[in-house]
RNA sequence: CGCGGGGUAGAGCAGCUGGUAGCUCGUCGGGCUCAUAACCCGGAGGUCGUUGGUUCGAAUCCUUCCCCCGCAACCA
């Protein structure tokens, strides 16, 4: 007969940048899922990949003088890349997929000219705001005060010729989907899909551009590229040779058993994903889930609050199985978690440390030190063993249901009521008393027997969580292949009665906390900041200039815009006797009371501008620059003994 | 009124199909000495964001308001 099968994917990233600690979560999650599977004897397809194309990689690799597929093979192959990092992780995927593979690329036109041929895909224009320079669609929302959010310049009404998918067709099949059974989970994200996409309204997406290059070519109308939906999404089936005959897995393991994600494409995967698989008449993956996200003091961690935390530092400092324990441990696996260094120790030194490590290390110094490391066959019970053989025969199955509803984090607290139980058996049992006493050494045996019980089912359940370790702490309790398997760890007595063991290296040091947190803090400071400084423009006239009519301000009141995050509101003193107001994107580097009464520089003969429903007269001039990728800004301020309205030439 | 999540001991969280508040860390005290200054036991510490209501009884249900975060823009 054959093995049941489990097809689990990870999302593909996007590798614009090197991936961060968030990236390697979600990846862990589905590794560790993904080894439990196969632990429980699934047969198991575990793909994860990258997705590579797209206007902002092109510009990325522009930026960086090279060609797109060498920016991508080098965040993608190159050395501390995602493959690197997957090895590092000890990431036990199958197969790993990139857009840019010769295989998904062919599927991909196959797939697109089929819901063309259906007429799921058609002809249309794609309306936006268009900037020259940069050659970017825009759309309403993202312009930044109504400019192009690149480069700051003018946008204009432009129209795109493209190609439209029609979403809208499935809304409603889509939306049965979503509020019958657990397709998508957790199920707060339910209300959230429905609510603040399906019912509004679905409009028809945008799948093709004309507007970049670094794409899929839409093979029956070239200046087309495929954009990112159909492209991407579809990397789980192509994967498995749909359409192509690179693999031929899709019957065998098509539809996937579920796909992990991020919280911030539930909606691709929940709305996007299923129309269009309804619409190539597909069968539909069975699970979507999405998982939280790790936060720092609460806020998301990104590249322009330069706080995103790297794997390979963490990894290289506390170890791998360490960091991958950590991330699973700590957090529930729907939610958002509070990461933090601190709780990275202690969680390691409390769990690991304490009472994992400890416990291998103290039933093994114990079997050496009393027995010479072999347990003589004679036993002698007691009542007081019999709670600890219960929690070893009952333990796999409180996992097991915690692991089927990827409730991680439950499944390994399990796991470690049943290492704190085995560690007060110790306490109640007092073995270093028992081996006083030469009659009491059948009672001594038996206690450091059950010990080394509770060691192998517990190590039989972090296997999938920290495989590396687990292989080690098996040797050194002695438990050879046959009672590492899932089928043992419901069973009390695997283990022979003469079981041998071999104490050895620390598997989880202690760390001390006051000093890694310091030596994490002396990383994490480069030692001179990188400030990008912009290209001196072309040359202007004197006369250009002196268009310009700058002058010294006072700042008479300040407040915040509602509703704005970046908006500060000022009432200036110009010297011209009547009040004169600004506004001034610079909510984020001040507080407004801060800057009452501060004497400032303002260009005053700028055209009026509306923002946030408000006029504003002029702007405030700043010094900007980009240090470490992040926005640094200071607003120009002179000595308050300069008046007011005095020009600037 | 855009949508969603959250506000519970010093910190991080659970409880939320209603019945005198729990877990981990920290803290204080005790025990033990096999072990990675680890382990075990006990204590202190909370009017469960705010207002009003339903009920014999509410952290748990309904209501008012306040605060935080996220999404709406392909950053897991």
């Amino acid at each position: 007969m054959d093995k049941k099968t489990f097809y689990i994917t990870t999302p593909i990233y996007y590798p614009s940048d090197k991936l961060h600690i968030g990236h390697c979560y979600c990846t862990v999650a589905t590794d560790a899922i993904a080894r439990y599977k196969r632990l429980r004897g699934y047969d198991v397809m575990f793909l994860t990949g990258t997705d590579e194309h797209g206007q902002k990689i092109e510009e990325r690799a522009k930026a960086a003088g090279v060609t797109p597929q060498q920016f991508v093979d080098n965040i993608v192959t190159g050395e501390h890349g995602v493959l690197d990092l997957w090895k590092l992780m000890n990431i036990s995927n199958d197969r790993f997929i990139r857009t840019t593979d010769d295989y998904h690329m062919e599927s991909v036109q196959k797939i697109f000219r089929k819901m063309y041929e259906k007429g799921d895909i058609y002809k249309g224009a794609y309306k936006g705001k268009y900037c020259t320079p940069c050659e970017s669609f825009w759309t309403e929302s993202q312009l930044v005060d109504g400019k192009c959010p690149d480069c700051g310049r003018e946008v204009h009404d432009a129209e795109e010729e493209a190609y439209f998918f029609r979403l809208s067709k499935y809304a409603k099949p889509v939306q049965e989907l979503l509020e019958s059974g657990d397709f998508l989970e957790p199920a707060s994200r339910v209300n959230e899909m429905v609510n603040n996409f399906i019912k509004p309204g679905l409009e028809d997406l945008c799948v093709s551009r004309t507007s970049f290059k670094w794409g899929i070519p839409v093979d029956f109308d070239p200046g087309h590229v495929v954009y990112v939906w159909v492209d991407a999404l579809f990397n789980y089936c192509t994967a498995l040779g749909f359409l192509n005959d690179k693999y031929h897995d899709y019957d065998k393991y098509w539809p996937a058993d579920v796909h992990i994600v991020g919280k911030e494409i539930v909606r691709f995967h929940s709305i996007i994903w299923p129309a269009m698989l309804m619409s190539m008449e597909l069968p539909l993956p069975k699970k979507v889930y999405g998982h939280g996200w790790l936060v720092i003091d609460g806020g998301k961690m990104s590249k322009s609050k330069g706080n995103v935390v790297d794997p390979y530092l963490l990894a290289e400092k506390f170890g791998v199985d360490a960091l991958r324990f950590f991330l699973l441990r700590s957090f529930p696996f729907g939610s958002d978690g509070n990461f933090s260094n601190e709780l990275l120790i202690s969680t390691i030194n409390t769990d690991l440390a304490n009472d994992l490590g400890n416990l291998v290390s103290r039933t093994t110094a114990m079997a050496e030190k009393y027995f010479g490391g072999t347990l003589p066959e004679a036993r002698e019970s007691d009542l007081i063993d019999n709670e600890l053989i219960a929690m070893i025969r009952e333990t796999a199955d409180r996992y097991a249901e915690q692991m089927d509803k990827f409730q991680l984090h439950l499944g390994l607290e399990e796991v470690f009521k049943l290492i704190q139980r085995a560690n007060k058996y110790i306490d109640e049992t007092a073995p270093w008393v028992l081996a006083r006493d030469e009659a009491k050494k059948p009672r001594l045996a038996t206690v450091l027997y059950n010990l080394l019980e509770a060691l192998r089912v517990s190590l039989t359940m972090l296997t999938p969580f920290m495989p590396e370790s687990c292989e080690k702490a098996f040797a050194q309790i002695g438990a050879d292949a046959a009672a590492r398997s899932w089928d043992k760890a419901g069973e009390y007595g695997v283990l022979p009665a003469n079981i041998s063991v071999r104490k050895g290296e620390t598997l989880f040091p202690r760390i001390d906390m006051a000093k890694a947190l310091e030596e994490l803090e002396a990383m994490h400071k480069p030692a001179c900041p990188q400030v990008k400084i912009e290209p001196v423009l072309p040359d202007v006239t004197i006369d250009d200039f002196a268009k310009c009519d700058m002058r010294v301000c006072k700042v008479l009141a300040c407040e915040n815009v509602k509703k704005s995050e970046k908006l500060l509101k000022f009432t200036l003193d110009d010297g011209s006797g009547t009040e004169r107001q600004i506004l001034s994107g610079i909510a984020k580097f001040y507080k407004p009371e801060e800057l009452v009464g501060k004497t400032v520089v303002a260009i005053l003969n700028l055209p009026p501008r509306k923002m946030m429903g408000q006029m504003s007269n002029g702007m405030l001039l700043s010094a900007v620059r980009e240090v470490d990728g992040k926005e640094e800004l200071k607003l120009l301020m002179l000595d308050d003994s300069v008046p007011a309205g005095s020009r600037l030439c």
